[in-house]
DNA sequence: CATGAATGAGTTTTCATTCAT
DNA sequence: CATGAATGAAAACTCATTCAT
């Protein structure tokens, strides 16, 4: 959810004031405690540590939101949400339709709210005992979106579909992971043109 | 260390039954925190749970190791290492050379002692605030092999050499963080051909 | 305070319409707090989950309860106003009037407006450290119905009228005590039949 | 489980050191939180509180019980042995047996380790909502010397046997609650006498 | 009058670390 | 060497109470 949404849902003349101040406290404290987790990790990030980063005590934060946990939930199903509302709709076919996709997955990367989002994400990716909820989700999440480029590589010749989408997957998932890290080492235009022209 | 070495190490006779003693019990803590490290993550892993799991006290792992971050850099810098090993010597110049580097990386990959330390690294690499001292580490280590492959890359009429070998680190990036994911789903033989095939 | 009492105050003319609805809603959340006491006890009842039993805001308790204690302590002063105004006029002199005490004794038990506020009488007695001041009120009430027993006992040839004053007040107090716990076990004629029987 | 009885245990020369200190600590914790518990409430009562009169840091407490709840419980548990183990064997047949069972319950009553133990049954026993779990346990260490009561009644001419149970039930919980509440006003000799000669 | 966002002190609980035995 | 009882600082969470609107 946008700052700008934010506000336009805000301005609407038929919310009340308590529950505008309630959608800006709950985005407020969502943003903070992203970056934290983002930064930090999850278990390393206090809610004391949020609440100051925030300017709000501590109790505020169990007004919004049940748990820790159920925190962390929200910020990885908001992200996902825009995630998915983004590349869900393109239909893979031609060539053209995958550089339009690469186009558009590189450009969500790349403007995306928060890159800590993706921190979080590989984060949780990574230890899914802790969080066997989301596991599932992920799955679901990918699924559509890999059948759809599966499909794509055996119409055009692959002598492999699925590994092609495994190691076209695999070299997301790395630029992703890379961009995060450094993200000053990742040229977008040249990470796509030189993906583009491996992967048709 | 695999387990191998440190029977070597110990089977030297000027090394009193005592240190013998000690070297694998060291090593014995290492492995069980790892694994439970990599299994519920750093912070979400107790002193005490990696105690019981090893059956020891909780005392005794203060004997071995300093403190629990200690604990953690030791076990990091202990795969960090035979990784390196293991890559650092290949150049790469030839077609087969490239294969061979390919073919050296997934066997370590696959063969590694605990892919749990893979998940340690790719969560502490997410963490730069937390770690950056093993950052700095890392970052020298894989340098070499990086240049190495620009100039693979460089001489065999890439347009865009830098970005390539970027690729290509993020490919095997990704294919690890799928390894590590859904192991079963990676069948090593084919990536290797796939890879292969796109970047030569 | 009953609903009716409540009403005949509300009806008279010289209450205005804001104070006739103070009046209402102070009973109301009274109600709904000794339902809460009685059910979860005193603690482990929040103000708010007061509040949205009562369908009001937390805000509004404190218009018309100091505090939580003392919102407390009306509810327990007025259950007690009830139970004392119906047993302190009976005089008991001869075998008629012990049997109507005990009538009006259990009567008192059943019909009254709710059971919840024994829980909460001997949920304070057994905490005199923390109800002091609400325990010699207690006492106080208590000691003229005492006498009055004793004194019966007395004129009909007990040997230890004070220990049959003593054992009586201990079965009606273990009726009680069981009422509450297993309402459906206890079938008050049988219960004063049998009361009416040994103690005379 | 008495002193004495610890001591015993400790005594034994193949309990080890750090057993006896675990046995000691545990029943230390157990009887000042009895204490607390029963003067103030189980929920007026904090762990610090506990912590503090047993001179103890609060994680300690932790080391010994899982959690405040289960504290309570190991207590309520730990009563109700003695309790059970002191009565459950009688058999009452005869008008001796019933000297001999009132005798020993109000023994029990009056040298219990703890008069503060039942304080905590009784407030137990009126908030079933929050702990089913006990409520259960109680019913059933009950019921056998319930039935044992009312077959004496039965064989010896009770027209209501089943009210009589409950009437001396009820007599006996309200003495218990009398004697907790003002304790000097019990005179257990008299009590007895009273109810031997009211019930037989 | 009425609301509910906000506070902050207090609660239960966890856990790395120490140290006497 | 090895143990595990003990500590204390910090974590997550709760809730009576206040106050701007």
């Amino acid at each position: 959810m946008t700052d700008r949404l934010v506000n336009r849902i805000i301005m609407t003349k038929n919310i009340g004031k308590a529950e505008q101040i309630r959608i800006k406290r709950k985005k407020e404290i969502m943003d903070v405690a992203l970056r934290l987790f983002g930064t930090f990790g999850y278990h390393a990030t206090s809610i004391s540590h949020i609440a100051n980063e925030a300017g709000i005590s501590k109790g505020l934060i169990y007004n919004y939101f049940e748990s820790k946990e159920q925190l962390l939930k929200e910020i990885f199903d908001s992200g996902k949400d825009s995630w998915l509302s983004n590349l869900g709709e393109i239909e893979i076919k031609t060539k053209k339709d995958f550089e339009k996709f690469i186009n558009a997955l590189f450009k969500l990367i790349k403007d995306f709210e928060n890159k800590e989002w993706f921190k979080l994400y590989y984060t949780m990716m990574l230890q899914p005992t802790v969080f066997d909820i989301l596991e599932k989700e992920i799955e679901m999440a990918h699924k559509d979106f890999l059948v759809n480029l599966m499909n794509y590589f055996a119409k055009n010749g692959s002598e492999d579909p699925e590994m092609d989408v495994l190691i076209l997957h695999s070299a997301i998932d790395g630029t992703v992971l890379q961009y995060i890290y450094v993200p000053e080492a990742i040229d977008f235009e040249r990470v796509k043109k030189v993906i583009i022209k491996r992967f048709t």
